[in-house]
DNA sequence: CGTGAACTTGAGCACGGTCAACGTACGTGG
DNA sequence: CCACGTACGTTGACCGTGCTCAAGTTCACG
């Protein structure tokens, strides 16, 4: 299925019910997100689904292509020549990835558990950000967006302890997937992710984990849930106390 | 002279020998930099001198300048609520900063040592960039180098011990600034700056400086210069052995 | 059920942090 | 010119967080 891709998006076939919704106006800077405008001028992208611990991409492969989750988790990885690994961040469904401005990625992909996938040409996103600078700004503020991310997390790794780390990270994806009823969050990656993500082992997140758990400010029902019981609590941590 | 800065960059009068070298041609992909370009379109940006340890811009202040350091060494940091610092990355001689796709700073920028700055109009040059492709191209370009940069970093902190962190930041000085006859690099910045960017303390740097040394790795001559002994050996640390 | 992968927990250790003392360089004023 | 002060760097002794190694436990899936 995977080599269908390149076809498909350069396909004109299916054109007909497309010019409706593919001009997206200059003018305003309003609710159209970059995911929305592949949506609408690239509608019939191919569609992948893949099981767990699949490398989409690898570093050094050509940046042909973005990718939206549709659903489930993606990490993006580096790998080093001696095999250790950092997971730079995770990307959550509604997310996209793989937008860089380089010939070549930087780091791979992997998904975390099954995942489907919407892919879009690049090169056809390019030639319509020629001529829109609305989408132009999209493309910037996606990839400035991710600078922020970066930065803040060196800020993590720089500074705060393992109780730190896993407050800011608990935080962050409740921003970004949100929290069910009695503020239930739930964990798409496994333990490993989550250390090799946080510069820490797997034995001291769950270490770290039981500690919070002691101290009344989360609660684990299952090795891939979590309750956030105390916010005021996390928030304190991951700002440092 | 900091107050002069707005009032020279918007201003036209001393516009004779510009138009000459103003123009960046749309086609060709080459030599021009963004600091050339800068230089070339606002020729009459403002020079200021700062002496050491001076804060120019802070997290949250308006983002309307972007600053070439003309000479000496910036820092750009994360100061948290708690007091701790992290020190993102230097900006050398030679290097912009303050280029960033947000209305507010996410950082600030104070100088190492004493510092002289040429400020360009941020304005001015989104102006410029509208009509102009490969200026937009130089600043994607720029920040996403800073991108990647940070991913390197974030790969450092996650990963490496403090040997291996200090080869890296050897390594990376040394391409940027380059090496004296006799490998001699000169560190601009105090040990200090170096912990806070490495994640580790002041101590650490100078104990590990000293293994470094003992294994024949480094030289030492004084506390702002390195001769860089045995490269083979640091990058061998810096990729992990 | 049985098997394997993921997770958890414990015991001991090491790297790097903390605290404290000392050394060195530079700049100022007597 | 030297005396002094201050900021920075270095070194040592001790300690603690997080890592390593190893043994269980739980869970998902065939």
């Amino acid at each position: 299925m995977q080599s269908t891709a390149r076809l498909d998006n350069s396909n004109s076939r299916f054109s007909g019910p497309r010019p409706a919704i593919a001009v997206v106006p200059d003018r305003h800077d309003g609710p159209v997100t970059l995911c929305e405008f592949l949506r609408n001028t690239q509608p019939f992208s191919v569609r992948e689904s893949l099981p767990r611990n699949t490398t989409i991409y690898s570093e050094g492969d050509s940046t042909d292509q973005i990718y939206e989750v549709v659903s489930g988790t993606i990490r993006l990885c580096k790998h080093t020549p001696g095999g250790r690994r950092h997971v730079l961040d995770f990307v959550l469904a509604g997310e996209i990835f793989g937008l860089i401005e380089h010939s070549e990625h930087t780091m791979s992909a992997e998904t975390v558990g099954d995942v489907t996938l919407a892919s879009y040409s690049r090169g056809r996103l390019d030639r319509l950000a020629a001529g829109n600078a609305v989408v132009r700004r999209r493309i910037q503020s996606a990839i400035s967006d991710n600078l922020l991310t970066a930065q803040q997390q060196l800020l993590i790794l720089g500074c705060q302890d393992s109780r730190e780390r896993l407050a800011s990270f608990f935080l962050r994806l409740a921003e970004r997937i949100g929290l069910e009823p009695g503020n239930r969050l739930e964990l798409p990656m496994g333990r490993q992710d989550i250390a090799d993500h946080l510069g820490l082992t797997i034995e001291t997140i769950c270490r770290t984990v039981r500690i919070l758990h002691r101290a009344g400010v989360v609660s684990v029902p299952n090795a891939h849930e979590l309750i956030l019981t105390d916010l005021p609590a996390l928030r304190a941590l991951a700002v440092e106390g």
